[in-house]
DNA sequence: ATATCGTCTGGAGTTAACTCCAAGTCAAGA
DNA sequence: TCTTGACTTGGAGTTAACTCCAGACGATAT
């Protein structure tokens, strides 16, 4: 079921995070109280969907501290007064994020070359290998 | 002293790596043995220094795993029998590196779209708070 | 000769981020 | 009513990658 809420065990599965995983990250904060039902579970709405989504993008895409999302979400729960305070938070991300970027493509960059030169010396090796043809 | 070759306080302070990460490096085979003088301490000439960068770099900016990196020291030790593995493994690395890249690059974005929508909320909030002047 | 400094080793300790587990609750089916 | 299965909690355990430390050694300065 997509609409209305969804239980742990398909948030899991949608998002590829284990059970634990999300239960840890409510636990410290990282994402706000999930909502309950009337035994206690958890059952997932559309915006708890899109906290799990977004914490997800943040840890392993753009590879944010726990720490530093556990503030934005604090920050988040508090209302209209943090705004600029939290744009500020992630326009200093983006800034980090970008210059990731940029240092990996340089990375990118240098095994390509490196990549190749051992093109060059694998060709090399195999002219060795049989002189007299061609 | 940049030519012939460098004290580990040299080379530390030459690629920002902490003395202790140099010798954990090489301890667990993430570099291969450093040159020493005869009262046994290390002189990294350039050769080593070029190791000591290629695997910051690797770490550090790609990313790869240390034991991922160990294996290719290891391979490399064992001269040009192991070219081709050694290729297919930085290949393979390479491909890695550059899912992770488009990856980061879609976050970047959606990090901007967040940020914009910021913008936006702030800019309404500051009209409500004047609605006299024009 | 002695003190200081930079370095050495082996091993223990730390940190971040999960990951696992035991014991308990709740709802549904046999 | 009993069992089964999905879920709950608090807390302990794990993993990767360092990071720190104590005790020893060798070269140089006093």
């Amino acid at each position: 079921m997509n609409t209305m809420s969804m239980s742990i065990a398909e948030v899991s599965e949608k998002f590829k995070l284990t059970q634990d995983t999300l239960r840890y990250y409510e636990r410290i904060g990282l994402i706000p109280p999930v909502t309950r039902n009337k035994s206690g579970m958890r059952t997932y709405t559309e915006e708890d969907c899109r906290w799990v989504d977004f914490i997800k993008c943040m840890r392993q895409s753009a590879g944010l501290p726990v720490e530093t999302l556990i503030e934005y979400v604090t920050l988040s729960r508090q209302g209209d007064a943090t705004l600029e305070t939290r744009k500020g938070l992630l326009t200093e991300q983006r800034t980090r994020l970008a210059g990731k970027i940029a240092e990996m493509t340089d990375t990118l960059l240098r095994l390509d070359d490196k990549i190749e030169r051992y093109e060059q010396t694998i060709l090399k090796k195999e002219q060795a290998l049989r002189p007299q043809q061609d």
